[in-house]
DNA sequence: TAAGTTTTCTAGAGCCATTAAGGAAGCATA
DNA sequence: TATGCTTCCTTAATGGCTCTAGAAAACTTA
């Protein structure tokens, strides 16, 4: 099946590959998601429907590698964001990235919908999807940032004691998972903004803010400026949209 | 097609009705969003799948209803939790109706994924559609006990000169489509501590948080805590889970 | 009992995912 | 150059799906 990575089968079988992901994205973008059929995939780029299983498995992996894709694009998209002006303090970067990320999911709301506000089937569950993969280095990008402000410029974190047990243990467990980049206490503040601003984006994107809210661009200003306050960025830091 | 209200005939469709209801959600539950098909439905009640057609126009249509019922089943839980206690202060009954959601989108996660997590299909998004005249039914339960709180012991509001103008015009819009029950600067408040509460709720069903918690519960104490803080309540108005 | 209404059925069109079986073309080796 | 392996694609077929159409059956009412 997988060919020698450089010869002119395998250009070719990457070329296909490539077209597939575009119609994949064409059709989930013109007529949404439930227009990505296996079928319409392989009519668009001109082949019998039963000819794609010979570059996928199934559907669901089709659509996995696709969101992949996205996940990569969003994170190179951030990752721009964060290094765009790479001398300037975390606190701004991670602004920044954030920003990025919203812009993103505004560019792209299909894509987006399908990133993060759709369930997940199983097959793209398991840690070597290339979903779970993509995933994990979209992740990377605000952890990552997180973990350079802790270490240039701590922010106030809670005192453990005060967390009730549960809390504490499940807190201790992923700051081991990130091999102890943040402590616990660290840890449970990053994953308090992440929830916030995940949050809010998923809200905006199944559109359950439409009953109050036609621009939700001021609404997400003041979730970043929360999140500010929480990371004791300084008002320099602070960078106005 | 819609007989007297009364007679022998409508009271079979009725129950008709209520075995399809029934069929759908068993479905869900059991076997997942995927296997509620018009046919696997029919199957269940012992029709034929096109004898569904003379209940409801499309499948789109049958989610909805269903979906309707979940929706009113919430808010009859969070109106029972409201109501428990009818002499306690508002605050404490604002808690009470919030853990309410939450423990009711723990019994019926399948259920939950479908009222919050999924898309909404255009038919349903229609004002006139049972879905969204559900979801209204249960938007108002926390608004109305906001209401309340607002009017027995307001809360801190922003300076209304201090948001952006933008953000000003569309709390203005909302404060006038809920009949000004709560001034725009009110309106503000309620609408964050509403998008907290669902953002991490939305989360935690799309196991988007899995990748950091194995139990939310103490997350979302927090987040209620948090929202208690905005709200300014007492301390005797938190009970303790 | 006769007429009308409501419910349900079967048949079928046109999708879908997926599997099976086989043909054509590229490519390496004898 | 001839042979055989690999890759890519095809058609055919299975069994599911939504939804339409038209006929039959059941029930209500006059």
């Amino acid at each position: 099946m997988a060919a020698n990575t450089g010869g002119r089968r395998a250009r070719l079988r990457q070329a296909t590959l490539a077209e597939i992901h575009g119609a994949v994205r064409t059709l989930l973008v013109e007529r949404g998601a439930a227009a990505v059929t296996i079928n319409a995939v392989a009519r668009q780029v001109g082949m019998s429907g039963p000819a794609l299983y010979h570059y996928y498995a199934s559907h669901d992996e089709l659509v996995g590698a696709v969101t992949a894709d996205f996940f990569r694009e969003l994170a190179a998209a951030m990752e721009e964001a964060r290094d765009a002006h790479a001398d300037a303090p975390a606190g701004s970067r991670i602004l920044a990235a954030c920003r990025a990320m919203r812009a993103w999911a505004i560019a792209h709301p299909a894509e987006f919908g399908w990133v993060f506000a759709s369930p997940i089937s199983p097959l793209n569950r398991q840690s070597d999807s290339p979903r779970h993969q993509a995933g994990q280095r979209f992740e990377q990008v605000l952890l990552d940032l997180t973990v350079e402000l802790w270490q240039t410029r701590p922010f106030p974190v809670p005192d453990l004691a005060d967390l009730p047990a549960s809390l504490r243990e499940q807190l201790t467990a992923y700051s081991a998972s990130i091999e102890g980049r943040l402590p616990p206490g660290a840890a449970h503040v990053f994953l308090t903004c992440w929830t916030r601003l995940y949050g809010l984006l998923c809200m905006e994107v199944l559109h359950q803010l439409d009953f109050a809210y036609t621009d939700v661009e001021p609404v997400f200003e003041e979730c970043l400026s929360g999140i500010a306050d929480v990371l004791a960025l300084d008002r320099a830091d602070r960078p106005t949209a």
